[in-house]
Formats: structure tokens, sequence, C-alpha cells
DNA sequence: TATGAATGAGTATTCATTCAT
DNA sequence: TATGAATGAATACTCATTCAT
């Protein structure tokens, strides 16, 4: 305990516990959904005392919102990597979807967790909220598709969930059918889904 | 009441109490999610006494697996409704994507519930496997659209699965935003779709 | 519904129900126990509806304490059965702990009851003091046994716990290790009784 | 507390609340018997909070036969105490008559419950087997009073059992009609069981 | 009477949260 | 900070009793 939080009761951050409990309870999501698990769960699986957990987050609301954020903002991060508003339009927008279905890929469980909140009694509708928020650029490149005719002339948020909803199920399915995604496999998908928007 | 119970003096269990039982489910569970609600709660919500839940279904785990066994065999139903496998393999497809979009759209509670039940402790794994053979007529569909070259050449859950996904994924999105859907955006999503997957 | 009942309301008499119902009862504390049986189960093993249960016992206490007195009464009078104030000392006295033994063996299942109502909530006290006026005869008979010289000069109910306990114990253990018990062993255990308590 | 909890900070489990719990639940069934009582009543009873309870005990099944195994345990130790199987026969035998004695009266709650337990839908079968198999050595004893021509050439488990049922009722009959056990009473009863089982 | 579904108070058990160490 | 036992309100489930048929 230093002299700043005597100050300001700012929270620990003891970055490597509060990974462990994000990893710990990511993976109990997957395995038994929100609504099976409990905070001695998640601290046994973070191999720390229940006591503990609540030095890092004040309750279990807290502590799935605080996940919830940061797996918004490590996807959104992935979303957009190695991405340049300069490039090309169709260059921009298979970095940008390639980029989608890895983060489903590699962080599957994270995208469980992030689906099954949206329907759980933790996440507040602000939450919810700033989630619409951070696809802004994703919503831009859109419309700049549309602008420069490369794209069919629809409403743009019907174009936005066409685009990215074959990931989500792809994905699920290949690991709950414990299938390997190839290279070619995911070329396959981009092509049905650039054929059907495409102008 | 029917004639039988004058004859023989016998209450049977009330149907219809089952009804009032799964929608009651229904509606909590697209309020609060999975994880939020209580036997007393639905008991609550359907107008009966927590003791009479228990006459009708043994545990919590049987009341949600019944649930979705009847969700799913109802949404089975509906995907099929009117659809002839004499029909040209287009007339049929457009029937069906109608119709799966239909139950999505008349049936937002019961597609909620279902997706939520899916990473849930509730359901078994038997329950998840039933689920796969009953998509078999729509799989074989599929395997006929690639046989009259109707459709592209790629593996069959892969276009499996893009057809669907929009659907899921638009409707929520409608439903959450409030958004009505109209014949033209049905038909604008049904084409996105087409054009991706037609050869 | 007789004439009889509306001015009395007195309680049916069934009574070939009301012993179903009885033989119901003792079988199931037999096997389970006083602390385990439900009034449906009740109602289940003797083959009526629960509602049917509360036509002829207002309460389950009220079925315990009646089933309690009815078994009290029917050991009564095996107790005293062929039993003469006038004979002999000594030949009453083998005839009634004979008797004894005879009720044991034979109601075994009310036996256990009777000895399980005795710590329950059900059986009130003075149900139980009812029970001790009902064994006086044997009391006198010790007494007498005492005056004439043929038993030892202790505290009759000393005696009189002494002569009955083994009978109790010894056909517990014969029940529950399925061992006959032959004429034989029953002279055996009698004289270890008579040697133990004579003058 | 002991020294490995200042040096690792490990709060152990309470051996004293165990203790607290047994006693609570001894003094509970002596009063409402089994069948009368509640785990919030234990905890009650115990000064402690419901939810303690399962801490040191998983469910109501496993606290009844963890407490009936320490009566088993405890009355088996007192059973033998000071009793060395050097001594003569009619020595031995006696020491553990009042031993046996001794028990019911000082822990007659125990005795209470484990008669209760017997009939009960709490304790398995393999708790009942393993009771028969710690009174070997009183089986022992009995045998050797028969080899050594000190007993009637009676069956073992006969003899057994006439000579510890009279302990039973007699101390039952002397707690409920409040009557105190004098030494000279003791020496009675065991005269009176001597003079049955003696050669 | 007889039935057995319905009731709801009561009971066993769980679990988010607190707290003494 | 870290621990995990302790708490007690909340929850799943039971069961004596009632009641419409």
């Amino acid at each position: 305990m230093n002299i700043y939080s005597f100050i300001c009761h700012v929270k620990p951050r003891d970055e490597h516990k509060i990974d462990q409990i994000f990893q710990a309870t990511l993976l109990l999501v997957k395995q038994k959904g929100l609504a099976g698990i409990t905070m001695s769960e998640i601290a046994g699986a973070a191999k720390i005392a229940t006591g503990t957990l609540y030095i890092y987050f004040e309750s279990k609301e807290k502590l799935i919102n605080e996940l919830f954020t940061q797996c918004r903002k490590s996807s959104v991060d992935i979303y957009f990597k190695d991405y340049e508003s300069s490039q090309p339009f169709a260059v921009g927008l298979k970095r940008i979807w390639f980029n989608l279905l890895e983060f489903r890929m590699n962080h599957f469980k994270e995208s469980v967790f992030m689906d099954q909140c949206y329907h759980s009694p933790y996440i507040t509708e602000t939450t919810k909220d700033l989630t619409k928020k951070m696809i802004q650029p994703l919503y831009k490149l859109v419309e700049r598709g549309k602008a420069e005719k490369e794209l069919k002339e629809l409403d743009t948020f019907m174009l936005l969930i066409f685009m990215v909803s074959g990931i989500n199920e792809y994905v699920k399915h290949s690991v709950y059918s414990e299938k390997k995604i190839t290279k070619a496999s995911m070329e396959d998908l981009y092509n049905l889904m650039w054929d059907g928007i495409k102008a």
C-alpha cells in the first residue's frame, strides 16, 4: 500500500492477478455459461481466495462488466490492426474482415462471454451503448464503400450485420465440431460474403 | 375439461398450464437472461404457486430442457412449412429461408432463449445432439443445390451457416433498435445471401 | 353418507380402508423410519389418493397417534391372551412372557413403529401416559410373584424391565440377521430370564 | 489456534465448532426426535449461521451419519475402558457391563440418537455394518466365558443380547421417570443378569 | 366419498459478500 | 494484501393440507 492509495483509494493494480481472474472467468463461462458460475469457482480457478477477488472487484457485477469492457477494447484493437483508412476500400475491408475472423478464432472464449453478457442482468445499458460507438470506424468504412459504388446501395446496418454474422457462426461451428479452419476455408467464406455485398 | 373427466373423475394435468409456464419463462429469459431467473419468479409470472411448478417439472433443469426441446420442435415445424421437395430448388430455398426469418421475427423470445441455452449448464449434450439431427432436411436441400449447379461448390456446412447466420443477427438488431422489418428489407437481405451463395 | 353422519359428523369407518392405511404406514416406517415418510407416500402405499387420507385422518399427527393407540391396544390384547390370574404364578408368567415374544415376532412392524414413536414429536404425553396404565396387570403379576417369594425382592419396575427387554432386542436381532427363532431358542431365552429373576 | 496458524495465516476449520454442532444435534434429537429437527434449528442451537453448518457438513444426511459414527466410536472407547483381557473372566465381564451402563447413563443423548438412527433414512447400510464389527471384543469375551464353563452353553448372540438389553431399557426408564440410578440398583440389575447367564 | 392437482409455508442448500486473522 | 471461514439472505425444492371436480 503506497501513500497514493491512502489519498485516492484507487483500486490495486496487480495486473497479473487481474488477468488470472479474467482468464479464469472466461474459461468457466465457456464451459458452463454465465448462469452457472460462482465467485468462489472463479477464485478457485484463478488460484486465489474468494476474499482476494473482492480486493480487485467490489462485486460480481463489477467483475463481469470490467471483463466485458476489456474484451470489447481488445477486440476493437484487433479489429483495426494494420488497417489504414488511406488504403483502397476493398483492401481495408478485407483487412478488417480477416481481423474479425482472427479475433473470433483466437479469442473464442471472449466471444462466447460477450455473447452471453448481452442478455444477462450483469451488463448495464450504458455498457451496451458504448459497444455500439466502438464499431463506428467499421460503419464509416461501409458508408465509404457505398459512396464509391463498390457496395450495394442498402441500409448500412444491414450490410454491416451481413458482413459480420457469418464469421461468428462459422467459428462457433468449427470450435464445437472440432474442425480446423483452414486458410482456404477462410477465403471461401470471405468470397461468399463479398459476392453478396459487392455492387 | 373434456368428456373423459366427467366419466372418470380424473383431473388431468392441465396442458394449458404447461404453456403458461413456458411463456412466462420465455418472457423472463428475454428480459433478464437465463442467469437471472428464479423458480418463484417463473411461478409468479405464470400465476401459479411454486409448488405447482414442481408438479409439472421435477426441477429447474428439467423445465429448461423441456422448454428447449419444445422450442426446437416448433421451430423445425415452422422452418419447413409449405415446403415441398418437389418444387424447384430456388423456390424451396426461398420458402425455407423466409420461414426461418419469420420464426426469428415472430418467436423472438424463443430464439433468444435457445441461444442462451447453448452455453448454459442446463442443456445436456443429448439435447444438443438432437438439435443437429433436426436440420437434416436443410442439409439435404443445400446438397441438392450444389448437385444442380445452382450453388457454389463449397463445404455444405459453410453454405448452411452462411445462409442462416445473417437472419439471426439482423432480427436481433431490429428488435433491439426497435426498427420494423419491412417486406423490402427482407428481400434485400435474401438477395445479399443469394448473391453470395449462387454458383 | 347416512343420516347419522349429518347429525354427529362422525368420522367415516370404512374399516378396511383404515387398515390399508395402517398397514401401509407400518411398512413404510419399518423401511424408512418415522422421519422419512410423507403423507403422499402413505397414500400411495395404501393405494388411495392423498385427499382420501384426510377423510379418514384429519392430520398426520392424528394418523400416527391413532395408529399408535391401535398398536398398543392390540399388543395388550395379545399380552394377556389365555392368561388367567387364577393360574399359579409361574404358569401365568410364562404365558405372558411367551405372549410378549409372540407379539414382537408376529407384529414386528408394530413394535418398530411404537419404538420410533416414543421419541417423536407426534406422540403426545397423554398417549404415553395411557401406555403405562395398560401394563398394570403385568405390574400386578410381578408384585404377586414377589409376595409369593417366587421372585427376588427387588424394585418391581426393575424386574419388569428386565423380564421384557431381552425379548425386544432378541427379536430385533433375529429379524435383521434373518435368523429364524426356534421353539428351543425361545425356551433358552426364557430360562435366562427366569434364572435371573427367580428368588 | 495452533503455531501453524501464526506462521501460515491459515484459519483452520474449527474442531470445536464441530463439537458444538454435534452437541446441539444430540440435544434436539433427544427433545424432539430425529423426525422433528431442521438444519436451521441445529445451527441456531449451535449458535452459528445456517451457511456455516454446510462448511462442516455437506448435507443433513452427512451430518447425521458423521455424528452417528462419532457416537459409536466414543461408545466403544468407553465400553472397553480399564478392561484387560488378562483379567479373570468374571472381572472383565463386570468391568465391561458397568462401562456399558455408565455410557448409557452419562451419554443418554447419544444413546437415544443412535437408537433413533437405526430405522432412519439417514444411516446407510455401510454405517450399520461397521457397528457390528465394533462389538467383536465383547463377542470374544462371551465365547471365552462359555469355554471356561462360566456361562451357559447357549448361542453367543443370545447371551450377548440378553446381557446388554436390560441396561438400555432400565436407563431409559430411569431417565423418563426421573429416578436416580443408585449404586445399589446397578448391582441389583447386574445380579439379575448374572444369575441368568451363569453356568 | 374419492380424487389428485394446487397451494404456500417451510426446509435444505447455495452463494455473494464480509471479516477476523 | 491475502486468506478462507463465517454470514444470512436468497433460492430450489418438499410436503402437509385444501379444494374443485
